[in-house]
DNA sequence: TATATAATATACCGATCTGTATATTTCAAT
DNA sequence: ATTGAAATATACAGATCGGTATATTATATA
């Protein structure tokens, strides 16, 4: 049955989110997610694979969620990268935000668990296509540059607003979107002043 | 004497910044630093208070290097903003490259210890100070919103780093930087393809 | 109903954690 | 040389850590 593993992962996508990695201990997550000890390590080897495990699932729902934000908030390629930051607006303005989990746990375990470094990176790659996705259908010249300009936009304004606390953080990452998004599907590179 | 004191902070910078917070204990800190345990509770509260200290101290030591290096690599206020994003990328070539710290404090602590994060907001903010005079120094037309843009794509690209392992993200960051330079001391802000 | 599997409770392991108690030693300044 | 502060060594407290051993109970299927 896979049914107890769910609760397991659910509980320590939670916990992990909201204490950080280290400092969530094994017994909170079996507490909250009411499952005995040996169940947790029939269905895991170490506290390390469920890290894993709790992270693959945080990417399932983010994206699902992001990519669903997009789609019901814009009707153009442009519209949909400018979305991208109005969502993370929004995800800015909950009282439970506290980060973006996949950089925590790179705080954390950078240089220490490469595996983790790993699963974070892959979050990071698959939001890149989907975000490469929409500049090559709004006319970017070079869609993989300003999808990295995207993310540096939005990778930065997590960060700003983690240490902050402040969400306005999203709209001036939107504002220096949108400059970045006509300067890249621009007929030419030439810009003037009139 | 504050010389125990000094290595006591030394070792605990060094460290948090390899290992993390929560990952490092008093005793390795001690054993760094070559100093008995009532020692440090001599000086420091907790090791909140250790911690605070050693974050304190990295930001004094971080701006010291950033300010050096721009003043050493650049002759006008212009090429001084696109030298923070040189600074950064061969601090990302170094093999110790952890990520920031007051990022990566702020992933531990957000939400749990205030004081903390406070120590992180305060050193994100003296940074923006910085770059804000050399935004105004350069004639931006809102140095305050250009200092803004630089601060996401700088914290955007160590985050990048820190995930993906790539150095390359500081030239990612520094191209959107130009573009948006230009944009905010460009003589208005309508722009035409020639 | 019999059987196999999943999940349970309980107790335990050794290690590590932050922090304290206490008594001793170093060392500089008077 | 004496005094007082700083630093030391050692031991310990109480809690928590990740993980295991074992024996029992629940549950679903055949």
């Amino acid at each position: 049955m896979t049914r107890k593993r769910d609760q397991l992962i659910d509980a320590a996508v939670d916990l992990f989110y909201r204490n950080g990695f280290n400092a969530t201990g094994i017994d909170r997550i079996l507490t909250e997610a009411g499952v005995a000890k040996m169940t947790l390590y029939n269905h895991f080897a170490s506290k390390d694979e469920l890290i894993l495990a709790a992270l693959r699932r945080r990417d399932l729902n983010f994206r699902e969620g992001l990519i669903g934000y997009v789609e019901n908030h814009a009707d153009s390629p442009k519209a949909s990268l400018l979305a991208l930051f109005d969502a993370h607006k929004a995800w800015f303005e909950q009282t439970g935000f506290r980060g973006c989990m996949f950089i925590n746990a790179a705080a954390e375990f950078a240089g220490i668990s490469e595996s983790i470094r790993q699963v974070a990176d892959a979050h990071k790659k698959l939001v890149h296509a989907y975000i490469r996705g929409l500049a090559r259908a709004a006319g970017a010249r070079d869609p993989g540059e300003l999808a990295d300009q995207m993310m540096l936009l939005i990778d930065g304004a997590i960060s700003c607003r983690q240490v902050s606390c402040l969400s306005v953080w999203a709209d001036r990452a939107r504002a220096a979107a949108e400059v970045l998004i006509d300067h890249a599907t621009a007929a030419q590179d030439r810009v003037t002043a009139t």
